[in-house]
DNA sequence: TATTGTTATACTCTATAACTATA
DNA sequence: TATAGTTATAGAGTATAACAATA
């Protein structure tokens, strides 16, 4: 009973933390996916578009089309790889740099005034809570993948 | 510190819950702006595109688009009106009632695993402990909201 | 022969604007 | 005149397949 509230919780919250990130990016010219791999150079670094590929959970295909709108809007760049001549290495521009930043901090206050108003024990059991149901569904996950690909074989 | 650590997990939490109800959907031939229209059919009954739109936050051309799709492929169809003549009644087909039963009766089992080896209290707790960062979060979206409204009525 | 990235093509979801049929 | 739904058009994100240049 209280599963399903707690789920239906997480759902909820999850649409909310969604639609006001997507606001957010608006205002400042970005789309998620774009965001997504701005975010993924801030924190990585300079990197080729297969790396980012890899990185995103994308077709290198994909990469191509976000690293052209980057470099269109002024966020991002592309550098030859110093000893591959078949990769580029994309690379946050200035003003890519300053908007990741911007976000960064934006982060961590969001994540401050979420849980201001509770006291630290609460949090602390929420926290476990939190992530023991994070390794639940991993787990089924996991599980889910494997029947998938004990079916594919029988096929 | 800590809430950043909590943002961080809702945040990874929401990936993987997406990424699980996706591939489920898939299997079933189903997309998730499709099924998020059988859902409200569902849990709401027959309803116009007009009352569509709104439950789901598109514009009125897009539910055209979902119903043709979700006709095609035999999970919903459109009656008449009774009344009105301009407009038309979207309902459930048999297929379209059954996947939903099915979803329904998963979701509630998702939420039963998700707390399983928990203890009752810290279920409690970290429930409590969601609702408050929930309204958090849709106080500072409402805040965010007004000084938009602001900044626009000066422009 | 394998890898990096691109061109070509297609599908889904979304939006605005103009239009038809009905209220 | 207003409402319900559609046609027309466009942009973003995703995918596969075929191909170029380079390793």
């Amino acid at each position: 009973m209280s599963g399903t509230k707690v789920l239906d919780t997480l759902l909820a919250l999850s649409q909310l933390l969604e639609a006001d990130q997507q606001s957010e990016l608006e205002r400042r010219g970005l789309t998620p996916a774009r965001t997504h791999l701005l975010w993924v150079l801030y924190h990585g670094g300079p990197a080729t578009q297969i790396q980012l590929a890899e990185a995103i959970g994308v077709t290198p295909r994909n990469v191509t089309t976000l690293v052209d709108a980057l470099h269109a809007t002024g966020f991002a760049r592309r550098a030859p790889h110093p000893t591959d001549r078949r990769a580029v290495l994309v690379t946050l521009t200035e003003r890519g740099l300053s908007v990741m930043e911007t976000m960064d901090a934006e982060h961590t206050a969001l994540g401050a005034d979420l849980v201001a108003g509770l006291d630290d024990e609460t949090v602390r059991t929420a926290l476990t809570a939190l992530e023991h149901v994070h390794d639940r569904l991993r787990t089924l996950i996991a599980e889910h993948a494997a029947r998938q690909s004990e079916r594919t074989e029988l096929a």
